[in-house]
DNA sequence: CCACGGATTGGCT
DNA sequence: GCCAATCCGTGGA
């Protein structure tokens, strides 16, 4: 695994749907000081904006979405549910308002920090590796993104996904989104099979 | 101004 | 499997 070889805005500036599916097998690198928090990306789902009753952006620009609605390459980090975020990422061109959500990681590098983000204040030495960064608002508390973090340019030092090759068409799998109420049909989540840390089966 | 409910999680039945 | 937790953006009055 290469630090340096960080994704260039242009891979994210494409279809959302083609880079939800690129995303898979890349690995999304959080720099804390000197240490690295690594995980790999195992499922994902596309919010396609106004052709998207699900996604965030699909009535317009508000104060909430209005990272969603940059071009490609920057994180969108919103709260919910009273207690969790959730972390996106940008895709396409200015103002479409796409956004790829991070759903699932294999955790890779900097596992004790995950826990001890993860798990701050109560019973820290019994966490398990599979439960780190198996849910989208998981994957925010182990790598330590909240608020300050929306809008944070990809191709920057502090947050930033490694090229790497291609997972194969046929390791890809899809189905509908998880937890929508609209456009529950639309088989938009992409995840890679029978990988042990995917939210759901 | 106020009420509603959410791209979730974890604990309890 | 069910449901409470807990903010705040959003939309309707």
């Amino acid at each position: 695994m290469n630090l340096q070889k960080k994704l260039p805005r242009k891979f994210y500036t494409r279809n959302v749907h083609i880079v939800a599916k690129e995303l898979l097998g890349k690995f999304l690198v959080r720099k804390i000081g000197r240490k690295y928090l690594i995980g790999k990306i195992v499922e994902v789902e596309a919010y396609d904006g106004l052709v998207d009753e699900a996604a965030h952006t699909y009535s317009g620009r508000t104060k909430r979405n209005e990272v969603m609605f940059n071009e490609g390459g920057f994180l969108y980090v919103y709260f919910t549910y009273g207690m969790h975020f959730c972390s996106n990422v940008v895709t396409g061109k200015l103002n479409e308002g796409k956004a790829v959500l991070l759903r699932a990681l294999e955790p890779v590098n900097g596992m004790e920090q995950m826990a001890i983000n993860r798990f701050w204040g109560k019973n820290i030495s019994a966490w398990e590796l599979k439960d780190l960064t198996n849910g989208p608002a998981k994957i925010c508390r182990a790598f330590g993104i909240a608020h300050s973090e929306n809008g944070t340019d990809l191709t920057g030092e502090e947050i930033f996904i490694l090229a790497s090759p291609r997972i194969n068409a046929n390791k890809i799998a899809s189905s509908t989104r998880i937890g929508i109420k609209k456009s529950v049909d639309l088989p938009w989540r992409y995840y890679i099979k029978n990988n042990s840390f995917l939210s759901r089966k």
